[in-house]
DNA sequence: ACCAGCTCCTGCTTGC
DNA sequence: TGCAAGCAGGAGCTGG
């Protein structure tokens, strides 16, 4: 679900709250996620101060004095949102919490940062911060859009050997790192260029169009605060506003936004998901 | 090395 | 109306 854009939405309003901030106690309502949650789990939580909130790709980095990170990823429907106010274990200890509501980490300032994801796609775990970059979730990790990283020659780089189509190439976490089905969809409409043509027979000028599509999008739609489709929501429980902006994503059957274009937006699979686009003018 | 396909899980939408 | 199949924003694993 939550791809780049939402991620860090997320993070940004959480930060202001969370950094700083100590954990106070941490409860687990399972056992695992998408993977068990790792030995002592809590307990190397509780107690440690949050020092900073970054992100790699769509997860989140939360750097401890410990001098471990809590990694969290949302997977398809995961949400972090911060409950609670002033009574400061109410929330924590409270019953009748929702069936995915799996994870309740109450800081010592009384807010409590709760953890929902019905289809238990996403995962928590912690990783000695300065192992992050050659840890097995993150060592293969491609090109960080918003950093500068993604530029034309990088990026045809990175597809000269791919034979796949550029919509699969664009997803694969190892070309460019938090791009998902939808922003996918959005950057080639952006870019011109069709999903189904194959990635490595992309030319330098189409190579940098393509870069700079996928920034765009992906900066346009951070500041939308992401895009709410049905899980997604902000750290606030407030919704994201790009998916008024979509171009092709789910507009199957609807006229090309673009100018001149006198196209019809087109649904088709590759590798089993959706692709939404142009026909006419993505080449 | 690379790639397509399958899989985990729940819930909403669609079609009969 | 009711039920079952199909589909969803991710990504690791398998086998070719």
């Amino acid at each position: 679900m939550p791809e780049l854009p939402e991620v860090e939405t997320v993070r940004r309003g959480l930060a202001p709250v969370l950094v700083g901030q100590r954990i106070a106690e941490v409860r687990l309502r399972r056992k695992d996620l998408r993977i068990p949650f790792p030995p002592r789990f809590a307990k190397r939580l509780e107690g440690r101060r949050i020092e900073r909130l970054d992100r790699r790709a769509k997860y989140l980095l939360a750097a401890l004095d410990s001098g471990e990170t809590l990694v969290i990823h949302l997977g398809m429907s995961g949400q972090l949102t911060l409950e609670g106010g002033k009574p400061a274990r109410r929330y924590h200890e409270r019953e009748g919490l929702g069936a995915h509501d799996h994870v309740l980490i109450t800081l010592e300032g009384g807010r409590c940062l709760l953890f929902n994801d019905p289809r238990r796609f996403g995962l928590m775990t912690l990783v000695p911060t300065d192992k992050l970059s050659t840890h097995k979730l993150f060592h293969r990790l491609g090109l960080e859009p918003l950093d500068g990283e993604l530029t034309g020659a990088a990026l045809q780089d990175l597809l000269a050997k791919r034979k796949t189509p550029l919509k699969a190439a664009l997803i694969d976490q190892s070309v460019i790192a938090g791009v998902g089905n939808i922003y996918a969809c959005e950057a080639l409409h952006r870019a011109r260029l069709s999903p189904k043509r194959l990635a490595r027979t992309l030319k330098a000028e189409s190579a940098a169009r393509l870069a700079a599509a996928v920034s765009e999008v992906l900066a346009e739609a951070v500041e939308a605060g992401g895009s709410t489709l049905r899980d997604y929501v902000r750290s606030d429980g407030s919704p994201g506003y790009f998916q008024h902006r979509f171009a092709v994503y789910d507009r199957a059957g609807e006229r090309c936004p673009r100018e001149g274009c006198r196209g019809t937006i087109r649904r088709i699979v590759q590798a089993g998901r959706s692709t939404f686009y142009c026909p006419t003018c993505q080449r």
